[in-house]
DNA sequence: AGTGCAGTTGACTTT
DNA sequence: TAAAGTCAACTGCAC
């Protein structure tokens, strides 16, 4: 039976370390290289157009590396549905391969009625895993063990002679044409590889040295940090290549700081998986509270002063707007600025997890959804499993951005206000005359949160649900903490034996 | 060189 | 990846 076999790149942008690609190569059919831009994808409420231009941007490095072994990706618009309905039409017998994807609930939907549909017409769909994360996973407790054994096997090199056929391409429709959310202000995007390689080089020579010093000031992540989290998202790199180069890597001198970033930067490699296994194993993850006894705990369109507020950096309290300001302008922010936000949107201003982590989604160009989801609930505080953390922005402004630099900046209305008053300008003896007052009582919020979270917590603790949400999400790591021993005491020395310590 | 005391520090617990 | 509270040990200082 002569057929072809169609490569449907996802959220897999590349050709080195392809797994779905080493499969279509075993199979010795021609491979026909197929992107489909969904439509149900862009109008999505987490989606927006820096994504869009991001993926843009993939697909032309991809098309250009496709190119250069001889081959030529086809670019298809439509639902996938359709356009594989139409190129099984075309080509008659098809296998499909692509990467078993992780997405939001409209795509784990999208796959279902592609399985379906394959089923119905008698056609193999391979799905290969293309990171840690594993489909219909029993249990958690094996987690560790097959993290290693999917990250220790070395990157897959990329196949040499490709048959690659062709079929006629569709151009990439404008943002305007397909997406449904507002256009954000313009970021710099550079989706290709070569960049991502360079910044990886970046930080494995600059960055890891401070990386752990640095990478929760404002001011110094961007530098510190890798800088590689949007290429994982589409996949132009993989994780498994940038382990295999940490892990041959010789620091330029080698110092203890460098060890540390490296072994940290690796520990956060590993919990990108573990937090997308919980989109896996939760597709509605992006709509429903792990638990559900937070589920209507803050109803959505409450208050929409306050999410606009929020979504522009007008809240009055100085370090959730410079961060959300920054955030907005630029794409990308650290890691413990997003929690801050979202611990402020959740907690202080109380709005529902999901409206305030759309306006994330939409912001962040590095946004993958397992991630994005997980630590929004997670932040939120309505997993079950997790504890109630609540920032206080004006300690992070102080601890975070000390000399103000990274406040004043985003948060010009501030510039004369002396440091001293700069994170809480509302106590200042002279009041800012550009600057709003905050929207909420920021300790009054806090503790009105803290009482009703708390007391939540303390109602579902043992419940069966509480019990299975446990079992089926958390990491094993760690055992529950338990009480570390006491120093022990010196024996009280009676008064005035032995205390000839001359 | 000891005693009393206020203030600080750090480890640990609670929310 | 939090912050606030508790408690005991420690520090600096006056006497």
């Amino acid at each position: 039976m002569s057929g072809i076999s169609i490569l449907w790149f996802k959220r897999d942008l590349r050709l080195e370390d392809h797994p779905a690609l080493r499969q279509a190569v075993q199979l010795g059919q021609p491979i026909l290289p197929l992107f489909i831009v969904e439509p149900e994808s862009w109008c999505s409420t987490s989606a927006s157009s820096r994504h869009y231009d991001f993926m843009t941007g993939a697909i032309d490095g991809l098309a250009d590396d496709i190119a250069a072994l001889g081959g030529a990706l086809c670019v298809r618009h439509g639902s996938a549905l359709e356009v594989l309905r139409r190129l099984k039409d075309q080509f008659g017998h098809i296998t499909l391969v692509s990467h078993e994807e992780t997405g939001e609930l409209w795509s784990y939907r999208r796959d279902r009625a592609v399985a379906a549909w394959c089923k119905e017409q008698s056609i193999s769909w391979i799905e290969v895993p293309q990171c840690a994360v594993r489909r219909r996973l029993r249990t958690r407790d094996i987690w560790q063990r097959q993290y290693d054994d999917f990250m220790n096997h070395p990157p897959l090199a990329r196949p040499r002679d490709i048959p690659w056929i062709s079929c006629d391409s569709q151009p990439i429709p404008k943002w305007s044409e397909i997406g449904h959310a507002a256009e954000l202000p313009q970021v710099p995007i550079c989706a290709t590889r070569k960049m991502a390689l360079s910044r990886l080089d970046h930080f494995l020579n600059q960055g890891a040295q401070t990386y752990q010093a640095d990478m929760s000031t404002p001011l110094k992540a961007p530098q510190a940090c890798s800088r590689l989290s949007e290429y994982f998202a589409w996949g132009v790199l993989s994780l498994r290549e940038v382990r295999a180069r940490l892990d041959e890597h010789v620091p330029p001198e080698p110092r203890p700081a460098f060890a540390r970033g490296y072994r940290s930067f690796k520990a956060r490699l590993a919990w990108r998986d573990h937090f997308i296994q919980k989109l896996e194993d939760q597709p509605d993850l992006e709509q429903r509270s792990l638990h559900s006894a937070f589920e209507g705990l803050r109803p959505a369109g409450q208050y929409p002063d306050r999410l606009e507020a929020f979504s522009l950096g007008m809240t009055g309290v100085p370090f959730i707007d410079a961060s959300m300001r920054s955030l907005r302008q630029t794409g990308w922010i650290n890691f413990r600025a997003r929690a801050m936000l979202m611990s402020f949107a959740a907690y202080n201003l109380w709005l529902d997890w999901r409206e305030a982590g759309h306006v994330l989604a939409r912001y962040f160009i590095d946004y993958e959804p397992g991630i994005h989801w997980s630590q929004v609930q997670m932040q939120a505080g309505v997993t079950g499993m997790n504890t109630i953390r609540i920032y206080n922005p004006v300690k992070q402004g102080q601890d975070q951005d000390p000399d103000g630099i990274f406040t004043r900046h985003w948060v010009p209305e501030l510039r004369d206000m002396p440091l001293e008053f700069l994170q809480n300008p509302w106590e200042a003896p002279l009041l800012p005359t550009q600057y709003m007052p905050p929207i909420v009582d920021i300790a009054a919020s806090a503790r009105a949160a803290r009482d009703i979270m708390w007391q939540k917590k303390r109602e579902i603790k043992g419940l069966p649900e509480t019990r299975n949400v446990i079992a089926k999400h958390a990491s094993r790591k760690r055992p529950p903490s338990r009480r570390k021993n006491k120093v022990a005491k010196p024996a009280p020395s009676s008064s005035n034996q032995l205390s000839f310590d001359f």
